[in-house]
DNA sequence: TACAACAGTAGAGTATAGTCTATAGTTGAT
DNA sequence: ATCAACTATAGACTATACTCTACTGTTGTA
C-alpha cells in the first residue's frame, strides 16, 4: 500500500509516518521494475510497527528507544543474546515507571487527604 | 534560603529553578525591607514542591500538569471542590498510565517469546 | 578596597518530536 | 488532454523543556 492508505489505516499523518521513516522506524520499499515514480510501498508489518510506535509513545519511551525494540525484534541485525538484553532493559524500565507511577498516587491521595482535611 | 543552597540541596540546577519559577511553580519571596538587592528567598516548600516535580516529570506529567496539581496542592485559587476535581482527574491519567505500561509489558514479552522460538 | 563568588534579567541555543510549506513530478478518472 | 488527487524531497516552523551566555549588580572575606 501507498502511504495515504497506510496513513488511513494507522490514523498518523503522512508527516508522521514520513518522520518516522526518516528517523528509522520503518521503511518502505520502492518498486525497481516502475521508472516512472519513486512511490515507497508499505505492507502489513508496517501497520504493526506503527501501532507499536504510538503506544510505545504512549508509556513515554523515545524515538530511539522505539527504534532500538523495533530492531531487537525485526531486525537481523543483532544476535538473540544482544535482542534479549535489549528487551530486557525495556521491561526493566518499565518496572521503574510503574513503581514511579504507584508513588505518585499515593502522593496524590495524599494531596487529596490534605484538601479534605483543610490542612493545605 | 537563596537560590545556590536551594539548588545544592535538591540537585536541581539554578538555571531550571529559574525556568520552573517562571513557569509559576514555585516562588521566592524577596525581602522589601532590604533595598540594596532583588535576591529571592525560598522556604522549605520550596524543596518539597521541587522534589515533587522531578517525581512528576518522571511519571510523565507536563509542567502545565504539575502546575496544576500544584495549585491544587497549595494556592487558595481554587476551591475544594475544584482541588478534588484536579487531583481526581490526575489519578484516572495515573490509572491510564498504569495500564498502558502493563499492555507494553506483555507485548515486550511477546516479543521475547518470539525471539526466543526464532519467531523474528 | 579588591575580588571571587554569588545574585538578577534578558535572550539565545539545544534536543525531541513532530507539523507544515514549497516545489516538482505522477496517476487516474473524465 | 486535462486536472484533481496523490507522491517525493527539502527545509522551515512549532511546542516543550530545558540549558547556556552575556551582562550587570551585590556580598563577604582577605
Amino acid at each position: 500500500m501507498l502511504i495515504n492508505e497506510l496513513s488511513k489505516k494507522t490514523g498518523i499523518s503522512i508527516h508522521t509516518i514520513r518522520f518516522y521513516e526518516k528517523s528509522g522506524l520503518i521503511e518502505g520499499k520502492q518498486d525497481p521494475s516502475v521508472k516512472s515514480n519513486k512511490y515507497f510501498h508499505y505492507d502489513e508489518v508496517t501497520i504493526e510497527k506503527l501501532e507499536f510506535i504510538s503506544d510505545a509513545k504512549s508509556v513515554g519511551f523515545t524515538i530511539k528507544e522505539i527504534g532500538q525494540i523495533i530492531d531487537a525484534w525485526y531486525n537481523r541485525k543483532y544476535t538473540k543474546k544482544q535482542k534479549l538484553e535489549i528487551l530486557d532493559d525495556k521491561l526493566i524500565s518499565l518496572e521503574q515507571k510503574m513503581k514511579e507511577i504507584k508513588e505518585m498516587k499515593k502522593q496524590i491521595l495524599q494531596f487529596k487527604d490534605d484538601v479534605v482535611n483543610d490542612r493545605c
